[in-house]
DNA sequence: GCTTGACTTAGAGTTTACTCTAAGTTGTAA
DNA sequence: TTACAACTTAGAGTAAACTCTAAGTCAAGC
């Protein structure tokens, strides 16, 4: 698919596309007869988890490492297998942060409702 | 208190402290003789309120237009309790997308253990 | 009295992650 | 065959949230 469609796909703008091929967080993207950009069905799975790294917090970075990584091939599994882990348990400590404060929050709006009940 | 030991109390770098006083966050401080900001324990109770939104994805132009309707007075408190409420919809949301994210995270961690296994 | 270190201000610089522009090429539809 | 829309590149611009610098003031210790 082209860069349009691949774009509407996975909810990216064709700008942020050329861009993460230009960082190298997208590599090997093959090309057409006329040098445009031919997406597969794997760059659509591999973006997926790109974005979920994202939208967990991992800056792009470190998911260029990773990229790097498996760019690398099967020799690099143990050092990607451990930046996930390590990633995982951040996430984890974030999510207990977050329910925490939530519960924090939800107290200072029942404050709110309190005096404003009166 | 000055503003290092408000820094230090606080864990925000005094520039930091300095520069949401400019975009309005912090309002009213203090002086003492010598012209230099002196703060109190409302203060570091505001900031750590501060934080808790920051830290839960508010970004610094929302929590300026609370901090002003607060500086408003009682007038505001039912504008005001929206707010939290909207975000604390969001928050609730922001976990549960992130539990699904860490669930996956998991399963691809466990198929990396399962083929270096072998 | 003088040095030293913390404070003050205005404003410049940095980082991250895009987002857009300009100039040029290509593919399709009238 | 001529518009016109989508593609290409390099590189400039933007927004958010700091982070730092320069130039100056002030208080405490030697």
């Amino acid at each position: 698919m082209n860069i349009q469609k691949f774009s509407q796909i996975t909810e990216i703008s064709s700008h942020t596309i050329r861009y993460y091929e230009k960082i190298g967080l997208l590599k090997n993207i093959s090309r057409n007869a006329s040098g445009h950009r031919w997406f597969s069905e794997k760059d659509i799975i591999w973006i997926e988890f790109i974005k979920r790294l994202k939208d967990t917090g991992m800056p792009l970075n470190n998911i260029l490492k990773y990229a790097d990584l498996r760019d690398e091939g099967e020799s690099t599994s143990q050092l990607r297998m451990n930046i996930l882990q390590e990633h995982a348990i951040k996430l984890e400590e974030k999510i207990a942060q977050e329910q925490c404060h939530l519960k924090k929050l939800k107290d200072k709006i029942a404050h709110y409702k309190k005096t404003l009940e009166v």
